[in-house]
DNA sequence: CTCAGTGCAAAGGATTTGCATGCCG
DNA sequence: CGGCATGCAAATCCTTTGCACTGAG
């Protein structure tokens, strides 16, 4: 990600997060930065890893308050921690590589054709259905290198 | 479901347990036999509701037990509650419609040509990567009328 | 000054586990 | 008889919450 396009990230993040009556402290703009430069989506010990300083339940707190305001989005996997991703719009729509074994999670994409006909295809299943859809979600399940 | 494949299925079930060391009591067969009648898959106290002279722990132990055989599967959604559904090799290829208020889950299914595009991109992706593919998970998520 | 943010410690709650008993093989 | 299955109750462990304190506006 370009240089611009961080900052610029920022913005949109502090300004989401005053629109919701909060302050972007110093933080969360590093729970915020530590998300932007993984390509996986990390789990509270592994956030708390990175920023010893900073309480447990801050964590949970903050990652809470990122999560209600559309900044973050949490991953519940069959792992015994939840794992924590920047919200789709803000990193792109993206899949995840799940390892069944160790619950460890990769991002990857597909070609936009396919994503098209994906979408068409969800939609008309959708149609049926009294649900309001909000987006897709498609991963892979399997088992990683280290797993083996 | 014809008569004919239900007990098919009992039987195979029965085979898997045994292979595991394991029996088919009365209670594990009732668990599998509220996941083959649901059209969604239900919680623990849902799975409660139904039978309830089992123990709770014997649920959670119970349907443990038929996960690591292979029989049954556990979505965990953000919901508070863990949801089990019979393995896919059992109930058939198919899909979720997760209710991002509620956490209420139900199946659908795409037509096979989409299935078939989709499995031959994966399968592209896949190779890249140091993971073992098992299968592929195809989720809509969105709300449901009831939370609307 | 006011009020959100933070750390620490305690509470909460779904899930798991220990133990004694019952039952199938 | 031996071992798995089950109930009940207690323990676990991730996550949330209460409270007092600090710092920014």
């Amino acid at each position: 990600m370009a240089e611009s396009d961080l900052s610029e990230l920022h913005a949109t993040v502090g300004d989401r997060l005053r629109g919701a009556g909060q302050r972007y402290t110093p933080s969360r703009r590093a729970l915020v930065a530590a998300l932007v430069g993984a390509d996986r989506p990390p789990t509270i010990p592994e956030l708390l890893g990175d920023r010893p300083g900073l309480a447990q339940s801050s964590a949970y707190r903050n990652l809470s308050v990122l999560e209600q305001a559309g900044i973050v989005h949490r991953i519940v996997t069959n792992d015994e921690h939840a794992r924590f991703e920047l919200a789709e719009d803000l990193a792109g729509h993206h899949h995840h590589l799940v390892c069944g074994r160790c619950g460890r999670v990769e991002d990857f994409t597909v070609s936009a054709s396919l994503e098209r006909s994906l979408e068409a295809a969800l939609a008309k299943v959708a149609g049926g259905t009294g649900f309001a859809v909000d987006h897709h979600r498609l991963d892979l399940v399997g088992t990683c290198s280290d797993c083996t």
